[in-house]
DNA sequence: ATTCTCTTTTG
DNA sequence: AAAAGAGAA
């Protein structure tokens, strides 16, 4: 086919052999090279967690042999800098061509911009695809071409663009393999000694693998699927559909699974079944907040560590690590919350109802710093995906316009009664409580003594004691944002006096640190699904430790560097470029509508857009290539050019925040609150 | 029809 | 927590 060398297929958080454009472009070119860079010091604090890595592992294996039925292999790099692996790659099988799948969170933006320009001057033909969403996030704007700031709208938009997202392509039937004779493999270590046991029990709940997740999929859409709205609330039983972890390592694409669900969808549609309308709507709902996340963390890049809005900027968080250490260990006293949180950690996985129970809590109870939750949550969880975890802890922080406002506290004991109406997600989880009665379950505390006594509960010892009451939840909180008030005013004050400048921005830039040295014991037997008569005290709960303890030192700098990086730049500030557009040629379904987006101006917004190897795109079009739309185009970020805060937290006092994020949002919900508790608190 | 109450939803 | 919706009186 196309003359030259083999092409290099770049695997990352794609790791399927269907419905892969990356692959399929590689092996169209011809011969192909499938190569995994493992390289998680360029993650920075991002490393992965225990159970996440665990899953790498599998799915890795799992991608290198379905590649070697199909006539090549997986090429793993240990590394840490993925370009400089990638020269070597290159170098060492005379590859000519790069192909690789777009990844929206804020580091691999960077790190596939610069792939892309060093590769390019080395005269690799570089080209890039959209693999893991149903549109690129800079095709979905508003009608005045700007970004959404609000899921509702966002979603809306989706669901009624004028082209249907791409249809899924069909695996190949063949690979050429490149020459690799001098492209050896590295062992890739994913788990230390001391991490051996606790992953071995994993495997018993879970299949990794790009075939075991289609086939989670097609189980679900053809069972549970159906009945999604009237299960969705019950935190304990296995209705949802567990592609999460599939998702987030690209073993499914969700187009695949779109595609699939809108089938379901008209059938129902056709048969008047309402129940099984609504369910699809819910899920392809969930879908969509994973669209978000991405959409969200492509437009505001520094979503995982900085308020969206800044609002929150003087709030003055309880920083204690005691009770942080309480929430974690599944000791907070509130039995939804605590059960939760030893579920999370002994099996790496949380009902979605419940993430937001614990994390709720955790916010607006104990109202420790939200980025610790939501590291925590990428350390332990199996699904741990950086992008939803900043969106859903930003939604719970009410950091986000749409968010929850922040001065609603849920309260744990009636989210009990109503995700969990039994008691039996609490009595699975915890076992010091498996003989109270269901009408104490929740509130221990309020339980006559002989009760307690009965179920052999002594709280303070054997169960703890709320470690927040709700009615001091709710005092502190109000405090806590009078003294944000008071914080706020003196800083406008002295703004406006020209006596201050950066006060409020050096507070909130400088975020509250991860704790440090939190290592906790580390039992080498995890916990597991304790049967109710177990009696295990909580003391022998165990706890991850918060640094993990690969992590190196020389990592330091590589993150800081990174860091640093990400501070000076921001995303966007398009320079458009008009992008070679022959109407597309859609070889299976669509053609006809693609020609209308074709026409359409392309973003202007949010990305630069740099066209593909001139060469290399015509061949690609003069073939009848389906992707090629995807092909020219590598999200690029502009050089910094101005301050991290202007553009995404916009200065509240409105000094130069035309073009703010909070400004389009005047009505925040959360502003108008706290004007009127400041007046009477 | 209108108001009141209970339920559901809210990213 | 608050608003919107559904259903009852």
């Amino acid at each position: 086919m196309s003359g030259g060398g083999c092409s290099i297929v770049w695997f990352r958080r794609d790791l399927r052999v269907e419905d892969n454009p990356a692959l399929a472009a590689g092996v169209r070119a011809g011969a192909v090279v499938a190569v995994y860079i493992w390289a998680p010091e360029e993650e920075g604090h991002y490393y992965p967690g225990r159970v996440s890595r665990w899953w790498l592992k599998q799915s890795l294996a799992y991608l290198d042999s379905s590649l070697r039925s199909l006539g090549t292999c997986l090429i793993t790099k240990r590394s840490t800098d993925s370009v400089s692996s990638l020269l070597e790659v290159v170098k060492s099988t005379g590859a000519t061509q790069l192909f690789f799948n777009h990844l929206y969170d804020p580091l691999s933006l960077v790190r596939d911009h610069r792939a892309k320009q060093v590769l390019t001057a080395h005269g690799v033909a570089v080209r890039s695809f959209n693999a893991d969403l149903l549109y690129e996030p800079w095709d979905v704007n508003d009608a005045e071409g700007r970004p959404f700031t609000t899921f509702a709208a966002f979603w809306e938009r989706c669901l009624s663009m004028p082209y249907d997202p791409e249809a899924p392509l069909l695996p190949p039937k063949r690979i050429i393999s490149g020459d690799v004779s001098r492209c050896p493999s590295d062992t890739l270590i994913f788990e230390d000694e001391s991490e051996k046991g606790s992953n071995a029990l994993l495997a018993r709940a879970w299949s990794p693998g790009w075939s075991n997740a289609d086939r989670a999929l097609t189980t679900f859409i053809n069972g549970p699927l159906i009945e999604y709205s009237k299960n969705r609330r019950k935190a304990d039983s296995a209705t949802t559909s567990f592609l999460s972890p599939h998702l987030h390592f690209g073993e499914v694409s969700v187009r695949k699974v779109f595609h699939l669900v809108r089938i379901k969808q008209v059938l129902w549609a056709n048969e008047g079944n309402k129940a099984g309308e609504e369910s699809v709507n819910l899920f392809l709902k969930s879908i969509g907040l994973r669209e978000y996340s991405r959409y969200l963390s492509f437009n505001h890049p520094y979503s995982h560590e900085k308020p969206l809005l800044g609002h929150l900027k003087f709030f003055p968080w309880v920083v204690n690590e005691g009770y942080f250490k309480a929430w974690r260990q599944g000791r907070t006293g509130y039995p939804l919350v605590d059960a939760g949180m030893r579920e999370l950690w002994a099996t790496g996985w949380l009902h979605d109802r419940i993430r937001v129970v614990v994390s709720s809590f955790f916010v607006k109870v104990l109202q420790l710093p939200w980025r610790w939750g939501m590291k925590y949550f990428w350390d332990t969880l199996l699904d741990a995906d950086l992008e939803s975890d900043a969106l859903g802890w930003q939604y719970i922080s009410g950091t986000l316009p749409d968010g929850r406002e922040f001065d609603r506290i849920d309260n744990p004991q009636f989210e009990g009664y109503k995700f969990d109406p039994d008691g039996e997600y609490v009595r699975r989880w915890l076992p010091e409580l498996a003989r109270l009665p269901t009408e104490w379950i929740h509130h221990p505390w309020d339980a006559p003594e002989s009760v307690l006594q009965a179920a052999g509960i002594e709280l303070g010892s054997n169960y703890p004691l709320p470690t927040v009451g709700i009615n001091a939840a709710k005092a502190r909180l109000e405090q806590a944002l009078s003294e944000m008030w008071q914080l706020e005013a003196a800083s406008r004050a002295a703004i406006e006096n020209g006596t201050e400048e950066g006060l409020g921005d050096s507070t909130e830039s400088a975020p509250i640190a991860f704790p440090q040295d939190i290592h906790m014991e580390e039992n080498p037997e995890p916990v597991r699904n304790n049967p109710p008569n177990t009696t295990r005290r909580y003391e022998d709960q165990m706890v991850p430790s918060m640094t993990s303890s690969l992590l190196r030192v020389e990592e330091e700098e590589t993150s800081s560097d990174l860091r640093n990086l990400a501070e000076d730049s921001r995303a966007e500030v398009p320079r458009n470029v008009n992008i070679n557009q022959e109407p597309r040629q859609d070889t299976l379904n669509q053609g006809i509508v693609h020609t209308v987006r074709t026409n359409n101006t392309l973003p202007q917004f949010n990305v630069a857009m740099v066209v593909g190897n001139a060469e290399d795109s015509t061949a690609e079009s003069s073939s009848s290539s389906r992707r090629e739309r995807d092909g020219g185009v590598v999200p690029v970020w502009s050089p910094p050019s101005s301050s991290y805060s202007e553009q995404f937290i916009g200065e509240e006092n409105g000094i130069g925040a035309s073009s703010s994020y909070l400004q389009r949002h005047p009505q925040s919900h959360q502003i108008m609150n706290w004007r009127r508790l400041s007046q009477t608190g």
